[in-house]
DNA sequence: TGGACCCTCACCATTTCTGGGGAGTTGGAA
DNA sequence: TTCCAACTCCCCAGAAATGGTGAGGGTCCA
């Protein structure tokens, strides 16, 4: 039972990105995807825990740079909107009433950005997250035609990008997350829902003197400076639970 | 286009559920696909930021109820080990080695969870984290080729699964997700990485003075207690990224 | 043109956290 | 058995964060 009776085309190009191994691989594969598809960009890109960021697509490099320079990730109504969701958005469902969103959305068609768009989110375990997305010139109708029939398709093809990058990610392997001890993830987490130190100690039923031995020894396992940092570094890998 | 032709007797069913409405849709439709594959369960099921639950599946009740007096969501490998990734993982492949674990799994089979299992899980924009779980008794050979001849099938499934239970999750409405000001993203951003409020107003280039301001609107507006608690939530709620 | 929100700066006193020591028990692993 | 990691408790003093209140300027929208 394969996938080539109804995806044709998209098939072999799945198996391929599945059985890619290095970042070079992805842009071919966008590329491939763009022109099967025929339309005007198909780009995937994710930011790690620590703020590195990784991508590949179809887009003018001159905006890509554009996009870093002016700090539009703090603006774009399809990060911010996605950020929210984690399952594909047409962006025309997205809130462009700042004035900021829309001089961004004309900056963007300036450089070649479609005036529709498709994106598929998705988080990572480490504060990762990532955006597969489609853009193209047309109206409102067939771009909706167009999404909604090659959903599941797309699905699948946004799955098998983030299985890879996250594979290839090099933002895993410098931090192996050092396990906390049981009581300093009861610790750690108390102290995330805002409990100070004293209520900690008295919830745990334990001495404040005990406690601080156990944040000291999560801050120096999470390599934090300071608790605040311990705890946003025990949410981003999931050591914690809130 | 449809997925019939390929997926025989489950495509009605990720119908059903994509267009059902009522958690108890949910149970149904898990029941239904467990049939249909004629495995021993299957199980769905997320917590919430604040660490509610929802769930539908095949397990014997006693042993949900079990899991959760027993505390296992703090030893379940599964858990632990899922946690880590955000990619489809066959259970074997996990972590059994510590003797809580052991005991767990022991408890679980006992309790008719299968010797085999498979689990897909996903990360929320919230902190939600969600597992679609398939469990049975075969050896590892029948189970691989059963998981990996399925493996986009299920993946679809879980997205379904996903869609659904984000749209009706009760967790979301009581937090409408109030935007932090631009200055304050910079400060509880610069915050989680571990700078002090010394050093985040360096940073920011205004005085500590300014930023007590920004970190206390920041708190009122996440309804936070302290400053670690206000960045916590800013995580959680992807408000931040670090 | 007023209201709402954002950015900027300042004082006070108090609470809380941090960094540096040391020391005893338990239970599981080598 | 020996060792290690986890858990528990205590001292001190300085650094940092907090809570409350006040005030001026800007932009944007109704």
């Amino acid at each position: 039972m394969g996938f080539a009776a109804n995806f044709p085309g998209t098939d072999g190009l799945l198996e391929q990105l599945e059985n890619s191994s290095k970042p070079e691989d992805f842009q071919e594969v966008s590329v491939a995807l763009r022109d099967h598809y025929a339309i005007a960009h198909l780009v995937y890109h994710w930011v790690s825990a620590d703020g590195e960021q990784f991508g590949c697509g179809t887009y003018d490099p001159v905006w890509v740079q554009r996009y870093v320079e002016k700090g539009y990730l703090r603006i774009d109504p399809v990060i911010q909107g996605c950020y929210q969701r984690f399952h594909p958005v047409d962006w025309k469902r997205l809130d462009w009433s700042s004035k900021a969103a829309r001089a961004f959305q004309k900056d963007a068609i300036g450089h070649g950005v479609g005036n529709q768009g498709y994106s598929i989110p998705i988080r990572g375990p480490n504060g990762q997250f990532a955006l597969f997305s489609l853009s193209h010139n047309c109206n409102d109708e067939t771009w909706q035609l167009f999404t909604e029939s090659n959903r599941r398709e797309l699905i699948l093809i946004s799955h098998a990008f983030n299985q890879k990058a996250l594979e290839l990610e090099p933002g895993r392997k410098p931090e192996p997350a050092q396990p906390l001890s049981p009581r300093e993830v009861e610790a750690m987490t108390l102290l995330a829902v805002g409990y100070s130190r004293a209520q900690v100690a008295e919830t745990l039923s334990i001495s404040e003197h005990t406690l601080r031995v156990y944040i000291e020894s999560a801050r120096f396992k999470l390599g934090a400076m300071n608790t605040t940092h311990a705890v946003a570094r025990a949410l981003s890998r999931g050591l914690i639970v809130v």
